[in-house]
DNA sequence: TTAGCAAAGTGTATTTTTTACACAATTGCT
DNA sequence: AGCAATTGTGTAAAAAATACACTTTGCTAA
């Protein structure tokens, strides 16, 4: 077979034969009690009884790829308007049971406060990233990339934000930083780079109900940081 | 649909009618006249007369995806064991006249000297990277992505020695970074770098034929490499 | 009211990394 | 023999990253 081959059905189609199911899944971060989660589902599958699976469905022949996600996410956390990014296409032969399944999956990063709000399913669960073994289908192998791809890109991109609420204080933001990329900081340093940076924004209020001096909060200006993205300087402590 | 929907096929499997034509692509990238090039293929299909496309093939429901990508790659340029890399999953709903194809992107690197003896097709043609203004389908936009991946990518991965035969110089090896970041580097640093890494392996031979005094050759040693990755410093100048 | 706790806020010195830069040596060519 | 082209080499300056400790603030509980 040659790519003359999909030439040559320009006016029919694609043989039926040669398509594939294909479908989406989400691997929805989050961030609370200073960890990294994950958002999961058990899986009703008997093959996977008592493990958890992502949240992923079939994506439909007249749906866009990044529709589908997007479509997933709403229906299982009620949010609209979340970062979410391609993470890579699995596709082994024998990864799902139903045949072959090919699947796309995508990382988004919610704010858990808004999350909590609206918990639409009591299969779901919030898991604790690091504290995951086994998983149904290759979801591990899934959620291990995402994350892989998500320590590689927050340290590039201003990503953290999006765990957070609007309004944080500085050791939210180094807490948010600790957790994914596991280790420990400098407050000093970390307070340092990002005010030289000089995209957070001073709002003039303070934490409230902390039991012991309350830290300013912040929020990031998105637009400064748009104007000026050759400035964001990477975050490697 | 909820990922219930797939559950349920367990044991059937996932109906027809969801099913999606799936392809690969390759963004096949060659080295050669100190620029970064990529192998093309003159379009057929009648939309895209006189257009460029990358080579691309239908995935066959029992194959694996990088095995097709793999398929592809050995059919038109004949070689083997070659750096490939899944970039990203394209399915925008009329990206192909066809009808629905969602197509895996996959880059990779040849040396461009070996794939010299074994030109099977002479619709292929190697272009210039910058030189390319407008493609068939959605193919710049896939060009595009694969080649920033690859910038970002050879900056942390020893991708660039792909690209080159097995003996180098150190001159050709900065050419290979200069081509693929578009960017002046200075010679005594970029020496100094690659020889702090220790993981050229001097292999006392020379450049022969060259119109002046003839530099150095040497190997990398990828088993080195592979025991201390820790050591490969960001070539980021 | 006050003493103690917990975390916020703050600056400097040291080390490491990156950058800038110029001249002698080698080979092929005429 | 001399020229053209490119290799090979070291050092100093600048920039970035790191290490590190004390004072301040607000809350809590005696």
């Amino acid at each position: 077979m040659s790519n003359e081959k999909i030439a040559d059905v320009t006016r029919t189609e694609v043989k039926s034969i040669n398509r594939i199911a294909l479908s989406v899944d989400c691997v929805i971060f989050g961030f609370d009690e200073n960890q990294l989660k994950v958002l999961l589902i058990r899986s009703d599958l008997k093959k996977f009884k008592e493990k958890w699976s992502l949240l992923g469905d079939i994506v439909n022949p007249k749906e866009e790829l990044d529709s589908a996600a997007y479509r997933i996410l709403k229906q299982r956390t009620g949010l609209d308007n979340v970062y979410m990014e391609q993470v890579k296409t699995f596709g082994s032969l024998n990864r799902h049971p139903a045949g072959r399944v090919v699947t796309v999956a995508y990382y988004s990063l919610i704010n858990i406060q808004n999350h909590k709000l609206k918990i639409l399913d009591n299969e779901l669960h919030w898991h604790d990233v690091h504290d995951i073994a086994e998983m149904a289908f290759d979801h591990k192998e899934i959620l291990d990339t995402s994350f892989e791809q998500l320590q590689r890109r927050v340290q590039e991109h201003p990503l953290a934000f999006s765990l957070l609420p609007k309004k944080f204080s500085l050791r939210e933001l180094q807490n948010v930083y600790e957790a994914i990329l596991n280790t420990k900081m400098d407050r000093r340093n970390f307070r340092k780079k990002f005010f030289a940076m000089d995209f957070l924004v001073d709002i003039n209020e303070m934490e409230q109900e902390v039991p012991h001096r309350p830290g300013k909060l912040y929020n990031f200006n998105y637009s400064k940081y748009e104007k000026k993205k050759k400035k964001w300087v990477g975050i490697d402590f």
